[in-house]
Parts: structure tokens; sequence; C-alpha cells
DNA sequence: ACCTGAACACCGTTCAAGT
DNA sequence: ACCTGAACACCGTTCAAGT
């Protein structure tokens, strides 16, 4: 007989969610310490204080897992896009945007996320393809920020703007990857050269 | 008893570089074939029809193979490097540089050997220390490069050569990974953006 | 000295059973 | 509806035994 208490409930629409977030906060917490790879499923159940089976309730692989900690790691890092402004602004927002990108990862874990991502894009298309798109918002922001500065005098690139941030997201993550791989300069180091690199790509020439 | 015949000879003091040889012959054809992580221990086994004991014996760890083709990998590109004179061959020994770096990951595996080397470099110091030991052969000689060009008035870059340098590094590794993950341009694309980038960089101010 | 291949260890993932 | 945790599958690596 069924009793108002054994009556069947509507889930908690925003368990998902919260399931979701609580293993994230885990898996962050396992891969800062011993690297994504190092790190078991087990590992990050313990830490998340749930099963492995509840886990893959809510993500379908370890990859799974890592490619959302990516990618939330650069959304972070590109909310410096938005502040991106044309003109004299132009190079101060190019290098906060490093700046933002490189702590990103710093934060998330050792640089190891930042290659491990890649190497996980390489065989999953959805992952290189939400990678992709990221990168051409990205890429896109750069440009209208290139031409608007062009627009005002104070920028010009003999690089079509398109190809300039190109070779801008070009140069940030390859000077990521230098950092995260042999710590290349210290913190403010590789914000500064990219900065001198944007510096020459996008100033006037005299 | 000993006879001639049971006496104890010496090893064919060949035959560790021959079976290392035969190891990677087999790894670079499964990886082209499956890509790294997706080849077993087992098919490189049978692919050069050894035991999975025999190959232990030659390589540590299935990381140590990969490390093995990508550094000679890097190193066939590299040899462009010999080749970069100063002055007005400058820009083209660089777009020589971008294309055979280009072609070298693309011929031994998909471009997913780059991006695997990095994630396992990131957690190998050994591996690290010796892809930035090339780096910094690499970066030294266009660093050169490019003071001999400015020497002979060919090349007047803001950026002090050596930052120059690292900053066209960062990028070629940056349009390598791009062109791994999403195939970015097709097969002279890459080079020609690295080409205008260099150019951009490296030519003087009029 | 060099090799074989069965056994081991270690995870990522699944699934039958619980509430 | 959501969860548990034991079992499974798959490989990288080792090692006792052979020649």
């Amino acid at each position: 007989m069924l009793t108002v208490d054994s009556m069947p409930r509507h889930a908690d629409p925003a368990l998902p969610e919260r399931r979701r977030g609580q293993i994230l906060e885990a898996a962050r917490a396992c891969f800062r310490e011993r690297g994504f790879r190092q790190t078991t499923i087990e590992e990050i159940c313990a830490e998340a204080r749930i099963s492995p089976g509840a886990l893959y309730r809510y993500f379908g692989s370890k990859a799974d897992i890592v490619a959302a900690i990516a990618i939330e790691a650069r959304a972070d890092a590109e909310a410096a896009l938005e502040r991106l402004g044309g003109a004299e602004g132009l190079i101060e927002g190019l290098a906060a945007l490093a700046h933002a990108f490189f702590e990103a990862f710093d934060r998330e874990a050792d640089g190891a996320l930042l290659s491990d991502i890649w190497a996980e894009a390489a065989r999953d298309p959805l992952l290189a393809a939400a990678l992709q798109a990221r990168d051409r918002v990205a890429v896109g922001r750069i440009a209208a920020a290139i031409e608007r500065a062009q627009a005002a005098g104070a920028a010009y690139p003999a690089l079509p703007p398109e190809d300039a941030a190109q070779a801008l997201m070009a140069a940030l993550e390859g000077f990521a990857l230098r950092r995260a791989l042999w710590g290349d300069g210290g913190s403010g180091e590789g914000a500064r050269r990219f900065r001198a690199l944007a510096l020459q790509i996008l100033k006037p020439k005299r």
C-alpha cells in the first residue's frame, strides 16, 4: 500500500549537476596532487565519497573528466578575451590573456593537464572539435580587436588580422607548453615573452 | 666437457642496436596504424617477431619506445637547422625547417605522436630534459642565424635574437599541434603561416 | 647471453543486486 | 531513481625456465 512517504518522488533535478561538480572537484584535487595518469578512478571516487558505479553514471570515461576540467580551465582563461579592447589597450589585453592562460593551467593541475588534454584530443574527435570551437572564438575575438586597432590607426600588422591572431594563439600555446614541460621562466616570464611578440607583430612600423 | 662448439662465445656486439632498430621499426608501423595508446606491447612484439620478455631487455617501458621515436623524428626535422644560413637565406631556411618538422610527424605516425610525447615528457623528467636539450640547440642555431642576418643588414628584429628564436619555436610547435589536432590547413598551409610570421618578426622595417 | 611465454599486478569499466 | 562494490577485461611488466 502506498503511503505518502513511499509515493514516487521526482528526482532532485539539480542532482546531476551537483554530482558532476562534486566529481570534478575531487578529480581536480587528485590531479593537482598526482597528475592525470597517476590518479585512479578509485582515488577520485574516494575523494568524492562516491562509488565507481555512481561516477560512471555522470561521466562516460576518465577522459571525459579531464576534458571537462580542461575546457573549464580554458573558459576561465578566455574570460580575458571579453576585456580585449582595440587601440592602445590591445597589447595589454593580450598580455592579460597570456597571464590568465598560464595561471589557469598552473592552478588546475601542474601543466601536465595541458599536454594531457591535447593527447586526449588527438584521439577523441569530440574533444578536438570542442577545443577547436573555443579556439575559433578566441582567434575571432583577437582578429576583431586587431581590426579595431587598425581602424584607430594604432596597429599595422603586415599580416592579415586573422593570420596574426592565429600566430598569436599558436605561440601562446607553444609558450604554455614550454612552461609546463620545463618551467620555462618563472610566473611572469612567459607572459612577458608573449607580450614582446605581440608588440613585434602588431605595433606600427615607424 | 667443453667442445669448441660449446665454448662460450662473445655475443654479437651489434645485436642490441639491431634489436632496438627492429623494435622501433615495428612500433612505428603499429603507431602509424593505430596510434600510440591503442597499440599494445603484444602487437609490437608480434610485428617485431619477438617476445615481451625480449622487448623489455632493450626498452625499459612502452614510454621509452615512444620517446626514442619522437626524438628521432625531431632529429630528422632539425637537420634543416644545419642548412640555416643567415642573410637572405634565413626566411627560406626557417620555412624549410617548418616544412620538415610537419613532415616528420606526419610520417612517423599521425600527429598524435607529437602530443603523446609532450604528455609523456610532462611526467618523465628525463624525456623532458632530452627535449629541452634539443630545443636549446634549435633556439641557439636560429638565434645565431638571426645575428648573422642582422650583421649583414638583412634583418632587424626589435626582439633580441634569442627571444625571437624562442618565439619562433613556440609558434612552430603551436602550429604543429593545430595541424595534428584538427588538420589545420593542408600540407603546405602550416608552413606558409609560419613563414609569414617569421617574415613579420624578422624582416627589416621600412 | 639471450630468449620464451605464462603469470602477475594494476586499473578502467560494467553489472547484478540493493534501497 | 540512484547507488554499491564485487567481478571482469585488458594490458604493461616480470620472472622462472629454457637454449
